[in-house]
RNA sequence: GGGCGAAUAGCUCAGGGGUCCAGAGCGCCUGCCUUACAAGCAGGAAGUCGGGGGUUCGAAUCCCUCUUCGCCCACCA
C-alpha cells in the first residue's frame, strides 16, 4: 500500500478479510508444540454448534483474543484452542423443530438412528457458521486444533471417563427423584432445572379420617398444597412431633380425596410448623424432600407415579378415572373442582413461589421418581476446592470465588442420563434375561452378559452435555493419549468466561482437571459481565434486543466493536449496549479507529526519506516536545502492561485511546509540523521520533484493536518485523522517562490553554492572529516558554508571544497554575467590567481554596500525623496558590478594578 | 430464608483514605470545512459522589445503618 492511497475515512471493510487471511497464511495463529518459549494457553468456552454469534460471544471471545494477542506478543508461545459444543438438549430440540415444521414428524416417526443422522446434517451445515463469525470478529484461535465434543476422539474420551468413573465407585445408578422436563422428555440436572417466580395457588384440602365411624364434618384433617394433582401419589400425612395441635393423630388414618386409597398419618421432624397447616402430604415419587422423608418413616411405602412422562397423569388405578390422561395443569384444574364439588376445598389463595424450570424450554420440571445413572460429587470437589483455598486457583474478580466455594461445599450428586438420541450414548449393556438385571459398564459391548450369558443391549440414554465439557481442557489435546499437546499445553492459564457458568462448567473442569490430570485446568478464572441492554435487560433472542455482532462488524468494523466493548466493560461490571442506536453505541471505536486512521495518514504522507531511527539520534539534538512525547510513550507502555496483565482491559484501551489522540495527535503532531514541513531544522529527527512513537502505539493497541493496526503496520516505512500481531510488545525504556520534559511541556500546554480560553471567551475570529505576553513564574517556565515558544505561537494562534513583555494596555488576563501570568492585551474588545468580575470571581476561588489549605497547615495534629509528603504537597500548594493569588491581584490593580 | 453486587454530570461508567479546587466517553451549548481527521478542531456549561450516623488530622474512597435497583443460592409443601 502506497501513502497516498490512504483515503481520510477509514473503510475496515475494505481489509479485514485481507488482514485476517494473512495471519492465516503466515501462521501466527498455530502454536508450535516443539517452541521453548513459555506457553500460554486459553480453552475457548466452546459455543454451540448450532450458535450464531450473539454479543455475549462477541464481549468473551474478544476478552480471550485481547489477553492471547497480548501474551503471544509478550514472546508466549500462545494457544488459544477453538471448538463447538455439541449441546444435547438444544441442538435436539432445535432439529426436532425443524423436521416437525417441514414433514410433520417427531423424532420417533423417524426412529433413532434415522434422527441423530438428520441432526449430524444439519450440524454439519451450521457448524462451521459460528467459527466463521468468530473469524470476523478478528478472534486468533489455532484453527489447527479445533474439536467439536463428538469428534471420534474426544467422545473416546467421554466414554473412557464414564467407564473409569464408575470402576472407581464414583458413577452409580439408582431411583431417586429428579428433575424432569415433560416437554424435552428428559432427566436434568439440579443446575439445569433454575428457579423462577410463578403465580400458582395454595389449596387448603381437607382428608377425611378414615378410621372413624363418622364421615364427614369435623372430622378431616387439612392439608396445604400447590400441587392438588399430586394427592393421588400420597403415601402418609406427616406432622411435627413436637406439634401439640395434631397430637393423639399419629398412626389415624386418612383417605386421598377422590379416591378410597387409605394413607397412614405419621410424624417427621422435616415439617415446617408455620407453613399452612403444618399438616404435610408425602408424595415421594413427584417430590425430592417427601421421597427423602418417605424414606425415613418406619415401614415400608410404595411411591407411586402419578404423573407420566410427557407430564399427563398416568393411566393408574389410584388416579380417578375422570382425570386419567389429562395434562397436569387441566388435571390441577379438575380435581380442584371436584375436591369443591365434594366439599373437601376448604379454601384456595394465591402464592408466589420459586418454582423449577427446565433452562431449555422454560417449562416447569415435573420431579419424578426415576432410575438414572449419578456422578458421586464430593470426592471430586475436595481437590477443587483446596486448590481454591490454597490459592492455586484465582477468581477476577475475587468474589467469584466465593460462589464457587460455596456451591462446592454444598455439591449434591449430579445426575448425568438424558433420555435424548444427541450425544454420547452411554457405555452400560443392560441384561434383562430371566430377571438377572446385571449391567456391565465397558467401553465395548461385552457380547452376553457376563453373569447369566444372556443377551444385552446398550442404555438407551446418553450423557448430560455438560459431562463432555468438563472434559474439555485435556480432552481437545488428545487425553487419554499422552500427547505432545498435552505435555507442552496443560495445564492452561486463563479461562475467560460469563458467571452463569461457574457450576455447570468452570467448578467441574476444576473437578475433572484435578481427577484425571491431576492438576488444575487453569490459574485464572476472568469472569466478565454480562451483556444488557439500556433497561439493564439481558440481550435475548425473545425480547429482541439484542445486537448482531456481524452487523456491527459490517457497519463499523470489528475493531470499533472491540474497542467499544472492550472500554466498556470494567472488571466485573456488566456491558450496557443500546440495541436500538447502534451509532452512538459503537461510535466511540469507529471514530477512535478513524483517529489512528488519519494519525497514520498525515505521518505516512511525511515520512518519506526518514532512514535513521531514532536510537541513532544525540538526544541534545532533541526538542523538548520530543523528550515529552517519548516520556509520555512510556508511561503508555507501563500502564497498559500492568491494565492487561491485571485483566483491566477497559484500562487498557483508555491508556491506548489517549495517548494516540490527547497526546500524539492533539500536541506531539501538532508540534512537530514545522519541522517536517522544512520550516525549521530537524525534520528527520522528529520523522523518527513520530515513526517511533506511532510505532509503539500501534504495538499498545494492537491485542484490542488487530485490524486497522495490523494494516496501518504494513504502510510503516523502516525496519520491523513483518506482521505485527507476532511483533515484540514494547518495554519501557527508563531513559527516556523525563519527568522534567513532562513537567515543563505540561507549562507550555497550560499557556496555550489559558490563551485559547481567551480568545474564545472574547470571541477572537480564529482566523485572527493576536498577541500575548507571559510572565513566568519561574526559570523552570521561563525555559519551556522560550523552547517552545514557537508552538505556543502557533497553537494558540499568536503574531508574537513576549516572554517578559511589560503586560501594560487593556487586556485579558490569566493565572497559570504554576503561577505565570498571561497577558492578552485586546484593547476596545475588552468589557473591562466583565473582566474584573471574572478575575474577582477567579479570586474568590482562590481565597476559598487557600483558607482551606491553610486551615489544615494549622492544625496541629495534621501537620504531626499526616505523613510528611501529604504535608510538604500541602505546603507547595498553598505556596502556589500564594503566587496565584499575587498575581492576580497585581492585575485586578492594573485593570483599576 | 441466606449471600453478593451496584448507587458519582442528562446517559454509560472510571476513581476504593491526602496526588481529585471530583474525571472520561456520549449527549448539550458557543465558535470554526485551520492543507491528517466535520467520524474533526477549539472553547464551555453541567454533579449536596443515594440518605443518615461513625472512624480519622483528613472520607466519593473505610465501618455501621436505611432506601432503591440488580444478581446468585435455597427441599416452607
Amino acid at each position: 500500500m502506497t501513502t497516498t492511497k490512504l483515503a481520510p475515512r477509514y473503510d475496515p471493510s475494505a481489509i479485514e478479510t485481507d488482514i485476517y487471511r494473512r495471519w492465516l497464511n503466515a501462521g501466527v495463529f498455530t502454536a508450535d508444540v516443539q517452541s521453548r518459549a513459555d506457553p500460554y494457553v486459553i480453552v475457548i468456552p466452546p459455543p454451540n454448534v448450532t450458535a450464531v454469534l450473539h454479543m455475549g460471544h462477541g464481549l468473551n471471545n474478544t476478552i480471550q483474543d485481547v489477553l492471547i494477542r497480548f501474551e503471544r506478543m509478550r514472546g508466549r508461545e500462545a494457544l488459544w484452542l477453538p471448538g463447538t459444543d455439541h449441546a444435547g438438549i438444544a441442538t435436539q430440540n432445535v432439529v426436532e423443530r425443524l423436521i416437525a415444521q417441514k414433514e410433520d414428524k417427531g423424532r420417533h416417526d423417524l426412529g433413532r438412528d434415522r434422527f441423530v443422522e438428520r441432526v449430524w446434517e444439519h450440524v454439519r451445515e451450521t457448524g462451521d457458521t459460528i467459527l466463521d463469525q468468530l473469524k470476523a470478529i478478528g478472534s486468533s484461535c489455532d484453527w489447527s486444533r479445533t474439536r467439536f465434543t463428538l469428534d471420534e476422539e474426544y467422545s473416546h474420551a467421554v466414554l473412557k471417563v464414564f467407564v473409569d468413573l464408575f470402576h472407581q465407585g464414583l458413577i452409580y445408578r439408582g431411583y431417586r427423584v429428579i428433575h424432569w422436563c415433560p416437554r424435552c422428555h428428559t432427566a436434568l440436572s439440579d443446575e439445569e432445572a433454575e428457579f423462577r417466580d410463578r403465580d400458582d395457588h395454595l389449596f387448603y384440602i381437607g382428608y377425611p379420617l378414615s378410621d372413624t365411624a363418622e364421615r364427614r364434618g369435623t372430622d378431616f384433617v387439612v392439608v396445604a398444597t400447590t400441587r392438588p394433582e399430586t394427592m393421588f401419589g400420597d403415601v402418609a400425612l406427616v406432622f411435627h412431633p413436637e406439634d401439640e395441635r395434631y397430637r393423639g393423630l399419629e398412626g389415624r388414618l386418612v383417605r386421598i380425596p377422590l379416591t378410597d386409597v387409605d394413607i397412614p398419618i405419621a410424624v417427621s421432624a422435616r415439617v415446617e410448623r408455620e407453613f399452612g397447616t403444618a399438616m404435610l402430604k408425602v408424595t415421594p415419587a413427584h417430590d425430592a424432600n417427601d421421597f427423602e422423608i418417605a424414606n425415613e418413616l418406619e415401614g415400608e411405602y410404595a411411591m407411586p407415579v402419578v404423573i407420566d412422562a410427557a407430564g399427563d397423569m398416568a393411566d393408574d388405578p389410584r388416579v380417578p378415572t375422570a382425570l386419567r390422561g389429562l395434562e397436569r395443569y387441566a388435571a390441577r384444574d379438575k380435581a380442584v373442582a371436584m375436591l369443591e364439588a365434594e366439599g373437601l376445598l376448604e379454601r384456595m389463595e394465591p402464592y408466589r413461589h420459586a418454582v423449577r424450570h427446565c433452562y431449555r424450554c422454560h417449562t416447569v420440571v415435573e420431579p419424578r421418581l426415576s432410575d438414572q445413572w449419578f456422578v458421586k460429587m464430593k470426592p471430586l470437589a475436595e481437590p477443587a476446592l483446596r486448590a481454591y483455598r490454597e490459592g492455586r486457583l484465582k477468581f477476577v474478580p475475587e468474589r467469584w470465588g466465593g460462589v464457587y466455594e460455596n456451591w462446592l461445599t454444598e455439591i449434591r450428586d449430579w445426575n448425568i442420563s438424558r433420555q435424548l438420541w444427541w450425544g454420547h450414548r452411554i457405555p452400560a449393556w443392560h441384561c434383562e434375561h430371566n430377571g438377572c438385571r446385571h449391567i456391565t459398564v465397558a467401553l465395548e459391548t461385552p457380547g452376553v452378559c457376563p453373569q447369566c450369558g444372556g443377551s444385552v443391549s446398550q442404555d438407551e440414554d446418553v450423557l448430560d452435555t455438560w459431562f463432555s465439557s468438563w472434559l474439555w481442557p485435556f480432552a481437545t489435546m488428545g487425553w487419554p493419549q499422552q500427547t505432545k499437546d498435552l505435555q507442552r499445553f496443560y495445564p492452561g492459564h486463563t479461562l475467560a468466561t460469563a458467571a452463569e457458568i461457574i457450576f455447570f462448567w468452570v467448578a467441574r473442569m476444576v473437578m475433572a482437571g484435578y481427577h484425571f490430570m491431576g492438576e488444575r485446568p487453569f490459574e485464572t478464572v476472568y469472569i466478565h459481565g454480562t451483556v444488557r441492554d439500556t433497561l439493564h435487560r439481558k440481550m435475548s433472542k425473545s425480547l429482541g434486543n439484542g445486537i448482531d455482532p456481524i452487523e456491527v462488524v459490517g457497519l463499523y468494523g470489528a475493531d470499533a466493536l472491540r474497542f467499544t466493548v472492550v472500554a466498556g466493560a470494567p472488571v466485573g461490571t456488566d456491558v450496557i449496549l443500546d440495541p436500538d442506536d447502534l451509532e452512538t453505541t459503537f461510535a466511540s471505536g469507529r471514530n477512535f479507529a478513524n483517529k489512528l486512521w488519519n494519525v497514520a495518514r498525515f505521518i505516512l504522507t511525511n515520512l518519506e526519506g526518514t532512514t535513521v531511527p531514532w536510537q541513532h539520534w544525540d538526544p541534545a539534538q532533541f526538542e523538548l516536545a520530543d523528550r515529552w512525547i517519548l516520556s509520555r510513550a512510556q508511561q503508555a507502555i507501563v500502564d497498559t502492561t500492568e491494565a492487561l496483565e491485571r485483566f483491566r482491559l477497559n484500562d487498557a484501551a483508555n491508556t491506548g485511546y489517549h495517548f494516540v489522540w490527547d497526546e500524539l495527535a492533539d500536541w506531539y503532531v501538532e508540534q512537530v509540523k514545522p519541522r517536517l514541513y522544512g520550516a525549521t531544522p530537524g525534520g528527520d529527527v522528529a520523522r523518527a521520533i513520530l515513526s517511533h512513537v506511532f510505532e509503539t502505539a500501534l504495538r499498545l493497541l494492537h491485542p484490542i484493536m488487530p485490524f486497522i493496526t495490523e494494516e496501518l503496520w504494513a504502510s510503516l516505512p523502516g525496519e520491523r518485523e513483518s506482521i505485527l500481531a507476532n511483533a515484540a510488545w514494547p518495554t519501557p525504556n527508563s531513559t527516556l522517562v523525563d519527568g522534567e520534559a513532562e513537567d515543563r511541556f505540561g507549562r507550555v500546554q497550560a499557556l496555550v490553554y489559558a490563551v485559547r480560553s481567551v480568545r474564545a471567551e472574547y470571541h477572537v475570529p480564529p482566523a485572527t492572529q493576536i498577541h500575548a505576553e507571559v510572565q513566568p513564574a519561574s526559570t523552570e517556565a521561563l525555559e519551556a516558554f522560550n523552547a517552545e515558544q514557537r508552538t505556543i505561537e502557533r497553537l494558540a494562534k499568536l503574531t508574537t508571544l513576549a516572554v517578559n513583555g511589560s503586560g501594560e494596555g487593556i487586556g485579558a488576563h490569566q493565572v497559570l497554575p504554576d503561577g505565570s501570568a498571561v497577558f492578552v492585551p485586546l484593547g476596545d474588545a475588552i468589557d473591562v467590567a466583565k473582566e474584573c468580575g471574572r478575575l474577582r470571581s477567579e479570586m474568590e476561588r482562590l481565597n476559598t481554596q487557600l483558607a482551606g489549605v491553610t486551615r489544615k497547615l494549622a492544625n496541629d495534629h495534621f501537620v504531626k500525623r499526616a505523613p510528611p509528603d501529604v504535608v510538604e504537597r500541602e505546603r507547595d500548594k498553598e505556596r502556589s496558590w500564594r503566587e496565584q493569588r499575587d498575581t492576580l491581584s497585581t492585575k485586578l490593580r492594573a485593570l483599576g478594578c
